[in-house]
DNA sequence: TATTGACTGAAAAATTATTTCCAATCATGC
DNA sequence: GCATGATTGGAAATAATTTTTCAGTCAATA
């Protein structure tokens, strides 16, 4: 039986810090547990002997063995890839992995729906200097937008993040300027100040880019660009995480098209940064 | 310098034993040298101090570094089948698919190591009404922290998110009891400030479940649940889009376990809303 | 054939890793 | 609140692994 399943088996009968070792395990495995038992000791912030029961417990002599089953395993997972293949498909069906699994194929769905060639003309949307970029999202999906203006801004000036409350906006739209971009995350449940903004935005020459789903929020009429994006979980819930993947896709790509003027201002960033570090530890 | 290579390297000064002994390591490597010297140095037919003399021999410290060397490799070199598979390809299907695959097999693995089991005492945890639940994330993480906690307090009381400012955090510390949950995100960068307010609130009593990458947060020492997840994207980036299905599928199943509560909370919480709604369209 | 020097492995020593024991702590049930 | 039992990590004991020492062997050379 694999290490991972003896760890599996025995989670119910785990005392809370060997739980924990079981996360630094599974975390990296099998690497993690590929060190001497008190480096594993100190990584998982647990003691020595708190291991030694842990291994005693899942049903092997010692952690000798222990070490020994798993370059065993690793021996054994490089020479069949189909086992490993089966592993990728737990039927078992707990919840989490059924959760992720769907999330997983929305996912898969997100990139069918928007072209490679949207995608770049976004990126280079988005990277122009000249342009200032406005980023906003809804109650909800402004935590996503937010990722977006925060690793925007440490790749080029000109970034703002618009709040959530109204009162500040005209303040924000009295800068944009034609040619301007302005980001918006919207999501079902659209929210009406969102399009009371945009429209205002888009009558001063700004370019929108709205990310939305399916059912396309009313922006849509004033957007130059609509990233449709699956928020359907099965659940009675939506997911975001197809959003935040193709948000991270952005960043990233424009982050690598323009690497030399990143790294120089995240080195600039850092070094202001620590000036007012909180609390050296 | 690979191991393997250094063996060559050094191939023209070994003596006679030496070089059975390398021909046993390559012949399987780097298995046959995952073992204790006296198990290698049966199998290679030498002594045991031919092999300690050979590893100094071929520039390294000692039989132990050997080893922790040949892991090394082994991680880096598996580290992506996947990885490496796509980087073969990475033209084939666009940026963007390809990001996105790469995020697919992120959460594939966060699915692995977080345990069923676990997972569901998590969520048992974040539902008990008598605990209170402090949520926090790090200067990224905590838009990914805040989903939880929004859709959390769609669900009960006694949720409270954290201010990133630590000037307000001794007033969520006050109320703080025995039993209380303080969720914290917490990834590579990590931040001294919420090392410093976990202590803290472990003092007070409160349970910390700790989200964090692989390396562990060191916060994991106060932490009575650790929930690893991947965020490695294969990119110069981190990817939390697996972070952030591990939250929505939390938050989903808490809902569907208390499903006649929330549903009355959130039509309680709508009927609310509606009243100082901003801009009715 | 004797001498030299390199090579080797047995045994001892040193080091390191692992396990056991135990006291302190924590949580739990009464 | 108090007692009980579980859990935990420090320290000591134990075990294992690795390295060093050293003497014997062998091959090459004179």
């Amino acid at each position: 039986m694999l290490i991972k399943d003896r760890i599996k088996d025995a989670a119910g009968i785990l005392t809370p810090s060997e739980r924990k070792l079981a996360a630094a395990i599974l975390s990296d495995y099998p690497y993690a547990g590929l060190v001497s038992i008190q480096d594993l000791a100190k990584h998982a912030e647990v003691s020595p002997p708190s291991i030694s029961r842990f291994v005693t417990k899942i049903g092997l002599a010692g952690y000798q063995e222990f070490q020994r089953d798993l370059i065993a395993e690793l021996k054994e997972g490089q020479r069949s890839p189909v086992d490993l293949h089966m592993e990728n498909r737990p039927i078992e069906g707990g919840f989490l992995s059924d959760f992720i699994q769907r999330t997983t194929r929305q996912m898969a769905v997100s990139s069918a729906a928007i072209t490679e060639d949207q995608f770049a003309r976004i990126c280079t949307l988005l990277a122009t200097p000249k342009s200032e970029v406005h980023v906003i999202g809804g109650r909800v999906s402004d935590s996503i937008a937010f990722l977006l203006s925060f690793h925007l801004r440490q790749m080029r000036q000109g970034v703002y993040h618009l709040p959530a409350n109204n009162e500040a906006w005209p303040e924000y739209l009295l800068r944009m300027k034609q040619g301007d971009l302005l980001f918006v995350v919207d999501f079902r449940r659209y929210q009406p100040n969102l399009l009371g903004l945009c429209q205002t935005a888009h009558d001063k020459g700004a370019k929108i880019i709205l990310m939305t789903d399916k059912w396309l929020s009313p922006i849509a009429k004033y957007a130059a660009e609509v990233l449709p994006v699956p928020i359907e979980s099965g659940t009675l819930w939506d997911t975001y995480a197809p959003a935040l993947a193709v948000i991270e896709a952005l960043v990233t790509k424009i982050a690598e098209d323009n690497f030399d003027q990143t790294r120089a201002r995240i080195k600039a960033w850092d070094a202001l940064r620590l000036t007012d570090q909180d609390v050296p530890s």
